[in-house]
Order: C-alpha cells, then sequence, then structure tokens
DNA sequence: AGAATGACACAGA
DNA sequence: CTCTGTGCCATTC
C-alpha cells in the first residue's frame, strides 16, 4: 500500500516564514522595510520580532535567496548588520542606491516600502 | 508544559 | 529628537 496516511506533516517552516520570506523576497531594488510592516501583512501586527526571529531562521538555510539586508527596524537602522559581519550590509544598500543620512540610518522617508 | 529568548514597536518622559 | 520600559507572538530547551 502506497498510501501514506500521515501526509506528512513536514510544514513546520511554513506559515510563519514563508510568509516573510515572500514578503522580503519581494522588496524592490533600493527599497527597505520595516519589521513592524512585515509583521502586520503576516497578521501577527506586534509580533515584529518573529518577523526577525524568522530571518534567522531562513538565514540558516537561503540567506542569499533572501535580501534581509533590504530589512531595518522602523529607525531605519541596520539591526541586522551584525549577522551579515561587518559593514556588509550598508554596503549592499548603498550599492542599490540607498541613502543613508548623517546619522548612518536609512532614510526611511524615502526608501520605505510597504508590501 | 512552562520558562526563556528574540534581527522590534509603541508610549511616555 | 533621544532614551527607557513594557508588551507581542512564535520558537526553542
Amino acid at each position: 500500500m502506497a498510501n501514506n496516511l500521515k501526509t506528512s506533516k513536514k510544514r513546520e517552516e511554513r506559515d510563519f516564514f514563508e510568509r516573510v520570506y515572500d514578503i522580503v523576497a519581494r522588496i524592490p531594488e533600493g527599497r527597505v522595510t520595516t519589521y513592524g510592516a512585515i509583521a502586520r501583512h503576516l497578521g501577527t501586527g506586534g509580533s515584529a520580532r518573529l518577523v526577525g526571529w524568522a530571518l534567522n531562521k531562513t538565514l540558516a538555510g537561503d540567506r542569499s535567496l533572501l535580501p534581509c539586508h533590504r530589512v531595518v527596524n522602523r529607525n531605519g537602522e541596520l539591526t541586522g548588520k551584525a549577522w551579515f559581519g561587518g559593514d556588509i550590509m550598508e554596503q549592499l544598500l548603498r550599492s542599490e542606491g540607498v541613502t543613508f543620512d548623517k546619522q548612518g540610518r536609512v532614510k526611511m522617508s524615502v526608501h520605505l516600502w510597504e508590501p
């Protein structure tokens, strides 16, 4: 019997992460979004932390496919810069045309993008 | 099953 | 505008 009654319940990484993955992957070049904006579209609203946490998980899987460097906090600061190691995150954003203010923060008023 | 953690957000001072 | 404290929701041990 090749009938699988178990129907593989492997949807552990499906639900929350895939949604974050999908949105972040849709961020256009030269634009940035915030964790709160993503969380809001996920329906989790106040679970902005989960978004960052989700990236951490995806980071262990396919980080190259996920432009997480375009995801910043509400302050426009590159919180995940530490995860990239060095100023790679800033370099990437600048390379895409993202501008920073004197405080080293992304100009949210200019590059803020919402899903 | 409960406690602890986490790449934030928001409100108040 | 900046800083501090609290809450959110899901995952992990």
